[in-house]
DNA sequence: CTGAAAGCGCTTACAG
DNA sequence: CTGAAAGCGCTTACAG
């Protein structure tokens, strides 16, 4: 009830402050028998320093960031539940900022934003972790951070991230390897580095199994359901119909389902339909989407990880980078073409 | 670059630090004149007074917490959203926590949690928010908390839900409306009191409607895909057939529409199906679904406005409770009956 | 209406 | 190996 102090555990273990902190911070040159006598009395009172108090007195925050904007909410919760877990394991605090990518003043933002609370890292995620007056902003404020599949200066700093071209590839092989010749792709926005991967990957599988790829740009879209049921819009009124269409990402294979069902066509066997992410939806959608899936959770995970126990590097080392790898998922909405 | 500090503000306004500090807090007695040289000096060197040191001095923390454990991600991010929004709007920084719900100590977890990091408020989520002892820790720390749709002691505190059996008599109706009669219900786990609202809502409807529920237990769920799905399998192995199911939650009844699609049905003729909680998904799925929306995003709004603007009470009054209004949204899943 | 002093609960830098 | 003092950047309680 009453709230208990420093103080409070040194006086019950007989010692000065300054010990008990020691014992709390885990520093050398404490004799086992001074330490078991303070976190004895750390345990009788279930004491657990206060982060406010360390913070203002200390280089360690026991906070970390978790910056993004406008987000796939499905994405950002998917990398909190990483971040979090780890955050949870190694008695550190997860705080969740959005920050508007818009505006000319984010270096300006940020910079009040690490004044105003002070972070030991900060995971950022696309688009803003390739914003470089938003790196310039922190490396200013001497905040670490890891990005989430960065596109900008990706060696700038640490970063987990994906190949996506090699997964795009992987699946489009797949679809190829089932017998599918004509393959339509519906690609996501260009500016978006894993979008631009993942379309490269397509067209490097299709190529190296000497197949056409005549309209590639007809299946532009921006990685919205809508704008994926309008690609196939499109590819579907070509003639002859592709046998399958490979999405770069979930949304978008879901709008050329509907798009699909809207014209009575059978699925899987008039049209294979595969996707990128595996969101949660894949499993629902009928038939269930076949799809890459992408480790996030793990990549939050990876990302805290980095933050809280930074991997010792030797000088001039690269900041350090981590590959995550990808899963082929295949469900029931790929199969082998039914007419040659 | 350098850190600035109310010092700074207070040497270039000319006064002193307790001066910066009143015009920071909107404290009264302040000369119009003096306060405006204080602003001046504050957008000049782009102040804000640092959170720690704010929280360790003072009695705000300019903390809000939202405490949750393994949830429907969507439905906490959704929640998040909210809350975030409406901390950016008051200056207040929203501190995520995944608090098992497991364990006989969440009491003391809570304690050493609050006394840890001292937050202004609590959001809490189903099921911690009906755990009466995570309550009494939260009174204990004397720490203000906000629930959402708690089922257990509700006049106990503030809280912000919804009317669950009102809207699942709503939807009845509207099948009803519709033409159907044999309507078949997939409930969720009866200990989960929105789940048990929704059920008396629906018999509600139907009795008000003379229909015969025969077997209102075969539709027993646990609010998941798989439950829906298997419940599905019951219900349309009854002769004569339901013509409609109508799903206490969105994920049963994409378990529903599964299953018609494995037996071949045609949706929405031969069955026509409805969910509860609009998700993401319910636009995505073939037919989409019709479904009650839940403004989830705006009971995460209510629930920080609640304790970031806390509403004046007269004594002895009962804790403030924001009911939140449902829409029933119709789509492509639900029609009339083609037989009779 | 304004300010000087004390203190929040820790860590840092220094002394022994 | 241990501790006394100072200080982090604010707010509180008090004085004027």
């Amino acid at each position: 009830l009453a709230k208990i102090t420093i103080d409070d555990v040194a006086r019950r273990a007989g010692v000065s402050i300054k010990t008990v902190s020691r014992v709390l911070n885990n520093e050398p040159f404490v004799r086992v028998e001074t330490r078991d006598k303070v976190l004895a009395a750390v345990t009788a009172l279930d004491f657990t320093p206060n982060i406010s108090a360390r913070a203002l007195a200390g280089a360690k925050a026991y906070l970390i960031g978790l910056l993004f904007d406008n987000p796939s909410p499905a994405y950002v919760a998917a990398l909190e539940q990483g971040a979090l877990k780890v955050c949870r394991a190694s008695g550190r605090h997860l705080l969740v900022e959005q920050v508007s990518d818009q505006g000319p003043d984010l270096a300006r933002r940020l910079a009040v934003l690490l004044r105003t609370v002070r972070m030991d890292g900060v995971i950022l995620t696309p688009p803003i972790c390739d914003r470089i007056e938003a790196l310039d902003a922190l490396d200013a404020a001497k905040t670490p951070y890891v990005r989430i599949a960065p596109s900008q200066a990706p060696e700038r700093s640490a970063r987990v991230y994906g190949d996506d071209r090699r997964a795009a590839y992987d699946m489009t092989s797949r679809l190829i390897a089932l017998g599918h010749r004509r393959i339509g792709f519906v690609a996501g926005p260009p500016e978006h580095l894993a979008a631009a991967e993942r379309r490269r990957g397509f067209l490097d599988a299709m190529h190296a199994a000497g197949l056409e790829v005549p309209d590639v740009d007809l299946g532009q879209g921006s990685f919205t359901f809508r704008s994926g049921l309008e690609a196939a819009e499109r590819l579907l009124a070509l003639d002859p119909r592709p046998t399958a269409i490979f999405c770069a990402n979930d949304d978008m294979a879901f709008g050329v389902m509907a798009q699909a069902h809207r014209l009575r066509l059978d699925l899987p066997g008039d049209l294979s339909i595969a996707g990128f992410d595996d969101t949660p939806t894949a499993e629902i959608v009928w038939p269930r989407l076949t799809t890459v899936r992408q480790p996030v959770v793990e990549m939050g995970e990876a990302a805290a990880e980095f933050l809280i126990n930074p991997p010792k590097l030797e000088d001039g080392a690269p900041p350090p980078a981590q590959l995550m790898p990808f899963d082929l998922v295949e469900r029931e909405s790929t199969t082998e073409p039914w007419a040659g």
